[in-house]
DNA sequence: TATTAAATGATAAAAATTATCATTTGAATT
DNA sequence: AATTCAAATGATAATTTTTATCATTTAATA
């Protein structure tokens, strides 16, 4: 259980309990939806208001603390920022995992065929979890 | 200019003067967000509902007959289902334009690394388009 | 041309997101 | 420890986005 105090204050966010238990939360659960982030946060905080919620995201999002993943045909998750990686999303129980694979290959590829400067690439892999395959 | 009518009727789809609209609004634009595409179809009709272009988005949608691509930090734009391929998204001007890659090698690693069941993978590569690029 | 299921348009309703603002609070300062 | 104050929160209104409803129109078939 990593403790974020002194990380949000190095992005200039005050280290609040609402800030701390989302952060948490991303941290524990990986990859977390804006709902289900209000439904957990409800939990611990009898009234924690979803505009909280969406503040927070939005203001972590612009200080690049965390990052939206945009899945096909799901809602988007949101995650602690941290090495550049891709993600399986699983279209039976919508879980997202993280994967690390070198696309660097792929990113020279397109500098060398494309007048495109290229600043980031994101791919998200769709299909069927290990824990899905067995029903 | 590509007529659309038996296209549309294969996917049991009523050719109506809407459609046709559409569907030859996403072929010549090629990518088009739902917003632009309504600024686009009320040129030419001069009473569309909103309601229109939802519900025909998601129809097509369903019949597999146009697609989602969901770009990051920006407004997803819709397209003509074709054959399987990747896009370069311009932070600047937010055009979306198509990149053929061969992600197989990509596809073959996770499969043998993972036990994941792969579907279909998307790339979404970001960055500045050639025309943007001088200015 | 008549028939009919499907599509459209108008609009209401719902869902998602943002804005506003009085109150509270974290963190720095005394 | 008490004071100060910008920032954050919560409540809620407003806005934006998307879906639902339904009377009317229309594409397709006969
Ligand atoms: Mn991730
Ligand atoms: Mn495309
Ligand atoms: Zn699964
Ligand atoms: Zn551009």
């Amino acid at each position: 259980m990593i403790n974020y105090t002194d990380i949000l204050r190095e992005h200039n966010l005050k280290a609040t309990p609402q800030r701390l238990a989302i952060t948490n939360e991303l941290y524990t659960k990986g990859h977390v939806s804006i709902e289900s982030l209000y439904e957990l946060m409800v939990k611990k905080f009898n009234s924690i208001s979803l505009a909280t919620i969406y503040k927070n995201i939005n203001l972590m999002q612009k200080n690049s603390f965390i990052q939206e993943v945009k899945i096909p045909q799901a809602k988007s998750v949101y995650e602690l920022t941290k090495a550049s990686h891709s993600h399986l999303a699983c279209t039976k129980c919508l879980g997202v995992e993280d994967i690390t694979i070198d696309l660097n290959v792929i990113i020279d590829t397109i500098t060398k065929t494309s007048s495109f400067k290229i600043d980031s690439a994101n791919l998200v892999v769709s299909g069927i979890c290990k824990n899905c395959q067995r029903s």
